[in-house]
DNA sequence: TCATTATGAGACAAAAAAAGTCTCTTTTTA
DNA sequence: TAAAAAGAGACTTTTTTTGTCTCATAATGA
């Protein structure tokens, strides 16, 4: 869940209004996340910079760069580390067959390739996308949450 | 490790000649595999109709068909189940978010190319590769294991 | 037929990873 | 200085993965 969590909460601050303090108790209320495992993730957020906090009265979490920038596996790895499709992708030399094994090229090439994809889209895209084809199917005002 | 434990059991069958019949404990001593635990993954193996096997004296496991018609993605899907990098991937409807969630069309993108890539490597191309990469580095007699 | 040599099946256990909870601390601002 | 926010870390629970054990079933050959 964790990466799941993390998606949602950065596409809830990137449908924020530029220069919003968000709170997250505000974001646990609007997407269905447990407080005290979303308040983790969002220091592992803060720590990779990808957004900023302020405490106290007024405080909250931002986006520390416009949406654009910020791509998919940017989030991702920043919650749940570093991908590995593989145990031997993880670091070079953890498993003695690597040098010839020719299945650790395949997992090299196929994550590779995932990591493409993930990398290609930014928040923003992905955030305008959701609301846009919410908005289609349910003819609704677009509202934040669920 | 049960994806590596069974992709290195099917390069070991690869690897044997035409019409042998291999024994589960010879290829866990030739890799480093907990017998019990390949006895399991050899059974699903079996029922994805991937090998057959013969009980009693004589007996053992070979593929059920040429290495050349396996491929990398048959094998890990028998005993790991349909791949899917994201929960909301496992079947249609689990997420009410599904219609409209841009993210969970990224996860379907980033997953086929996934796919692809390890449909398109047969066990038997691996097998090949692997004894050929060891043999140039190592320079030595081609032995099956480690 | 019976002992031997194989795999088949399934319950069980242990370990590791993921998810979630709780409590206390620190910072900021009014 | 009280209230409102995030920060940090220990702890627990749940789930998944990995591994073990025991008995069953099938095939073969003396």
């Amino acid at each position: 869940m964790t990466g799941e969590y993390t998606v949602r909460t950065m596409l809830h601050l990137a449908s924020q209004p530029l220069g919003t303090m968000t709170q997250i108790s505000e974001i646990v209320k609007a997407w269905e996340i447990p407080e005290h495992f979303l308040r983790k993730i969002v220091q592992l957020l803060t720590k990779s910079n990808l957004i900023l906090s302020r405490r106290g009265m007024g405080g909250g979490i931002e986006l520390a760069k416009p949406a654009e920038e910020i791509t998919l596996l940017e989030v991702i790895e920043a919650a749940e580390g570093k991908m590995a499709l593989n145990k031997c992708l993880v670091r070079r030399g953890m498993c003695h067959r690597d040098p010839w094994c020719a299945v650790h090229l395949v997992w090299h090439e196929a994550q590779e390739k995932l990591k493409e994809v993930l990398r290609s889209k930014s928040i923003a895209e992905l955030a305008k996308q959701s609301l846009a084809r919410r908005e289609q199917i349910y003819s609704l005002p677009l509202q934040v949450g669920l």
